[in-house]
RNA sequence: GGAGAGGUGUCUGAGUGGUCGAAAGAGCACGCCUGGAAAGUGUGUAUACUUCAAAAGGGUAUCGAGGGUUCGAAUCCCUCCCUCUCCGCCA
C-alpha cells in the first residue's frame, strides 16, 4: 500500500511511475488525493469538537467536586450536541476513511527507475544468461518420463490420495528433494540467513499484511472453518514475524531463511505448461527475507539475486536473469528479478525463483518500522526471493544431467544425497 | 471441547467512574559524582493522525479488538480474539 502523503506530496511522479506499470484507472490518484483532504477536513473539525467536550466534562467534573450543581447541570445541557457532532462526524470520517482505503489498495508499488516499459513477459529485459545449454542425446526425455523410469515421483499415486499437482515422491526422488532442502538452508545461513519454521496457515491479518488479500483470495486454500489460509509462499509468515513491529536502526538488516510446503489453487492452468513438475499445488521451497534500511535496499537486492545465482551455479544449471518489465511485475513490487533455468529436454526456461524489493510497500501495511538515525520511526523495506523452490529445479537437475548410465548428481549434492547417480 | 482466572507502556506491576497517557520499580538514554567503574544521584524515555513553512508548541485517538452506557470509561455492560490454570482429548 502506497502512503497517502507520498501520493499527495508527489502526484505527477505517481501518475508517471504508475504508467510504466500500465495502471488502468490512473484517475483514482486523484480521487485518492481529494478523499484524504476531506479526510482530513472532517478530522480537524471533529478534533476540535472532541476538545470542547473534552474540556466541558473536566469543568463539570470540577464542579461537581466543588458541589456547584447547578452550574454543573447548566454545562451537562449543553454537552448534548457536541455528543450529536462527535458521533455524525466520526461515522463521516470512518466512511470517508474506508472509502479512500478501499481505493488506496487498488495502486499497485511504484516501479523503479530502472525497470523496462512493456506488457507481456516478452518485453522483460534479459540482465544475464549464464551457463552452457547441455547437448543431450536424441532419445533424451523430459523428467516426467524420466521421473516414471526411475521411479522417482509418482504423479498418478497423488491423484488418487489428492488430486492433480499433488505428486508422490519415492525412492531417490524423495530423498533428491530432503538434499536439495538441506542444501538450500545450509547455503542461505552461511549468507547469514537465520533459519526459522513457521506455521503453514496464517490468519486473514497475516495474509493482508504482505498483500495476498485483500484480492488474491481465490489463490489461497482457505479453512472456512478457522478461517485461516494455507500459504502460498513462506514469505507471508516470515515476512509477518515483524508486523506491528519498531526495530532499532542498528539491527538492520534482518534476515531470514526458511523451508516450507507451498500450497497454490492454480485456479485456470491448464494444458502442457502444467505437466510435471512445472505447476503444481503443493510444492517446497525455500525464503530468503530480508528487513533493509531504505538507502540500503536496493544493495541487498543484489546480494540476494547474486546468492540466487550462486546455487544455480553451483548446481551447474544453465541459467538466465531477468528484470520483469512493468506489466508482468507483481502488485506490491518496486523491482523485481526472475531467475530462469533451461530445461534442455522440454526446450524452454522454467522460472525458479523471483526475488523481489517491495521497498515500503509493505511495510506500509505491516506497519514494520525501524528507529532512523534522527530516532524517529520510519518504514523499513522489505524483500524477499525463493532460494529455491524445488520442483523446476528437480525437473532442470533430472532433464539436464541425464546420461546412458543414469542422471548424474550434481557435486555439491552428494553429501546430501549420499548418492552420485540416480540409476 | 468444558470450568475458572486474566489481558495496562520495553518489562514487572498499581489503578474499579473525573485530578489517568496512566503510580511505583526495573531497563534504556543523557548528565552529575568517580582516577576508572560500580553504587549513588538528576533528567528524560509510547504510537498514530492532525495543526504549524519547519522546529518548538498545541489538538485528537489509543490501557487485547470492536461496539454500548455516561457530561465523563483503563475502570461498568455486550460481542469477539488471545493467554494462563484445572478437566477432557491427543502426536
Amino acid at each position: 500500500m502506497l502512503q497517502v502523503s507520498y501520493i499527495r506530496d508527489n502526484r505527477e511522479q505517481v501518475l508517471e511511475r504508475l504508467a510504466v506499470k500500465n495502471f488502468k484507472q490512473p484517475e483514482l490518484v486523484d480521487e485518492v488525493i481529494a478523499l484524504d483532504n476531506e479526510r482530513r477536513s472532517t478530522q480537524t473539525t471533529l478534533d476540535n469538537t472532541s476538545a470542547e467536550a473534552n474540556t466541558a466534562a473536566k469543568q463539570i467534573g470540577e464542579l461537581m467536586r466543588t458541589g456547584k450543581k447547578d452550574e454543573a447541570e447548566g454545562l451537562k445541557a449543553k454537552t448534548g450536541a457536541w455528543k450529536e457532532d462527535i458521533k455524525k462526524l466520526g461515522e463521516q470520517l470512518s466512511a470517508i476513511e474506508e472509502d479512500l482505503y478501499q481505493k488506496l489498495v487498488l495502486l499497485p508499488n511504484l516501479p523503479h527507475s530502472s525497470v523496462p516499459k512493456g506488457l507481456t513477459p516478452e518485453e522483460n529485459e534479459v540482465v544475464l544468461q549464464n551457463g552452457a545449454k547441455p547437448e543431450l542425446p536424441e532419445n533424451a526425455l523430459p523428467h516426467w518420463e524420466l521421473a516414471a523410469k526411475y521411479n522417482l515421483i509418482d504423479f498418478e499415486l497423488g491423484v488418487k490420495i489428492t488430486g492433480a499437482g499433488f505428486p508422490v515422491y519415492k525412492n531417490k526422488g524423495a530423498k533428491l528433494q530432503r538434499a536439495l532442502i538441506n542444501y538450500f538452508i545450509d547455503e542461505a545461513e552461511k549468507a547469514g540467513y537465520s533459519e526459522v519454521s513457521v506455521p503453514l496457515m496464517v490468519n486473514e491479518a497475516s495474509g493482508f499484511g504482505t498483500g495476498q488479500l485483500p484480492d488474491k483470495e481465490g489463490q489461497m486454500y482457505y479453512v472456512t472453518e478457522d478461517k485461516l489460509f494455507l500459504i502460498p509462499t513462506a514469505e507471508v509468515p516470515i515476512t509477518n514475524m515483524y508486523r506491528d513491529v519498531i526495530l532499532k536502526g542498528e539491527d538492520l538488516p534482518m534476515k531470514n531463511c526458511g523451508h516450507t510446503p507451498c500450497f497454490r489453487r492454480e485456479a485456470g492452468s491448464y494444458g502442457a505448461h502444467v505437466r510435471g513438475l512445472n505447476r503444481l499445488h503443493q510444492f517446497d521451497k525455500i525464503e530468503i527475507v530480508q528487513v533493509a534500511h531504505p538507502d540500503k535496499s536496493y544493495e541487498t537486492l543484489e546480494q540476494m539475486s547474486l546468492h540466487v545465482q550462486g546455487l544455480l551455479q553451483n548446481l551447474g544449471l544453465p541459467y538466465r536473469v531477468l528484470r520483469l518489465c512493468g506489466g508482468d511485475m507483481g502488485f506490491a513490487s518496486a523491482l523485481t528479478y526472475d531467475m530462469e533455468t533451461w530445461s534442455a529436454a522440454q526446450q524452454r526456461w522454467l522460472e525458479v525463483s523471483s526475488v523481489s524489493n517491495f521497498e515500503s510497500f509493505q511495510s506500509n501495511r505491516l506497519k514494520l518500522r525501524f528507529r532512523n538515525a534522527e530516532g524517529k520511526t520510519q518504514l523499513a523495506h522489505t524483500l524477499n526471493g525463493s532460494a529455491l523452490a524445488l520442483p523446476r529445479i528437480v525437473a532442470t537437475l533430472l532433464e539436464n544431467n541425464q546420461t546412458e548410465r543414469g542422471i548424474k548428481i550434481p557435486e555439491v549434492l552428494v553429501p546430501y544425497t549420499k548418492f552420485e547417480w540416480i540409476d
